[in-house]
DNA sequence: TACTGTTCTTGAACACGTTCAAAATAGGTT
DNA sequence: AACCTATTTTGAACGTGTTCAAGAACAGTA
């Protein structure tokens, strides 16, 4: 039934997790320490999250929920495809930020189609479909326009993308991520000139290609 | 010192993990399981094997070197780019097809870059450069002959494209593991089309977009 | 107020991976 | 043999995430 001093308690220690996760790292922080942070006892985290990942899925939501507004804004102003695609993941990258790396928590198990935690599971589908509108909406009427074949698989590719963006972000290492920057600029740039070539006469047998081998990916939902 | 008989014990307890592994997961198996099935105190898997994933290590080391002698065969029968290919993906795929379940434990952590087991990380860095020789090899004297700019790259874009080929395997759940067999066919051709046209000099400008943002993810080894 | 069911809280207990000091064994040297 | 050092083996103990039975606080109803 969930009583506002419940909820209260539950934003507590949630609260306090992520403050120890940005402070000391997801490995290094105990649940008996964000109980104690909390001022409740351990079996009550357990009450509130059903497990410490738990607790970076809330955050996840959390974040993905207060993105949402500001992903429309950006969209709403930008035009070309290519700026709508880079006021998406401005507003990931700059969210996210202070968090860089414990996010990581979140990823590691990016390649782990069973984890929950995974962007690619149950779980977080969810989310992923809130991302995918999105994409959906930075390539809607952009010209030229893309062929019929392909476009049904663009918002998913843009999604795998800007997930890759941010998993090289995660391991960055170099001072202030220049990395990063750079390879989103020239990235985001390939995939633009790209996309204007995918409807090129002459590369139409390579088209129905990758059309095909995007079918057999897709076939049927990858992940229980 | 290794004295034989250490050598005995070593392999009996790798051995012992290996078969709990397969018969029931690696989740699911103990070390304290493994220790008595290997009729040894807990203490001495840990004498032998620095943790529980360093087993599953074992075994992939012991792979790698026991399918290099199957690659080397495979390459120096197959003549063209895609035989070649086809045959270094074919002793991979019939190596590991009795293992493709637990295998998942060691690429769960393929996106995490502390990891050690990650196919990325420093540990398995010895493994990885055998196996980009061997794609080096697949390559060589291909026709027609790859761009000077790009040709570098081409060993680890494949051995990048050979691991999602197994990533997506290991968690394929069609029967037989159909769509994986689908997935190897097609993009195999692609692969080998696009490699084609590579030189091709309409697609020149394209080609030097994707020179230079490959540059700039190898700038310098992205884990430590 | 007293009773009752639901929600919330507690901390002990469990299973696991891992560590470590101590004991046992082996191999070499006098 | 007796002794010494290095290697191997042992199992208790630790820290962790997680579970759970028991109780406390609460909200509604008589």
């Amino acid at each position: 039934m969930a009583s506002k001093k419940a909820e209260e308690t539950r934003s507590r220690i949630l609260r306090a997790a992520l403050d120890l996760f940005r402070s000391r790292g997801f490995d290094e922080t105990t649940m008996r320490e964000i109980a104690s942070e909390a001022s409740v006892a351990l079996g009550a985290a357990y009450y509130y999250f059903a497990s410490k990942e738990a607790l970076v899925m809330a955050f996840y939501e959390q974040a993905s929920a207060e993105m949402s507004v500001k992903i429309e804004a950006g969209l709403a102003e930008a035009k070309g495809l290519d700026s709508r695609l880079r006021a998406i993941l401005d507003v990931k990258f700059e969210y996210f930020a202070p968090d860089r790396l414990f996010l990581g928590a979140l990823l590691r198990h990016a390649a782990d189609p069973e984890n929950p935690l995974s962007p690619f599971s149950g779980q977080t589908a969810h989310i992923r479909e809130r991302d995918l509108r999105y994409f959906a909406a930075a390539l809607e009427g952009s010209r030229p326009a893309m062929p019929k074949d392909l476009a049904p698989y663009l918002p998913k590719l843009l999604w795998l993308y800007q997930m890759g963006l941010i998993l090289f972000w995660i391991s960055d290492r170099s001072p202030d991520q220049r990395r990063t920057r750079q390879l989103r600029d020239k990235s985001l740039s390939l995939v633009v000139t790209a996309l204007k070539l995918a409807g090129f006469p002459l590369l139409r047998p390579l088209r129905k290609k990758i059309v095909e081998l995007l079918m057999t990916v897709e076939g049927e939902p990858e992940h229980a």
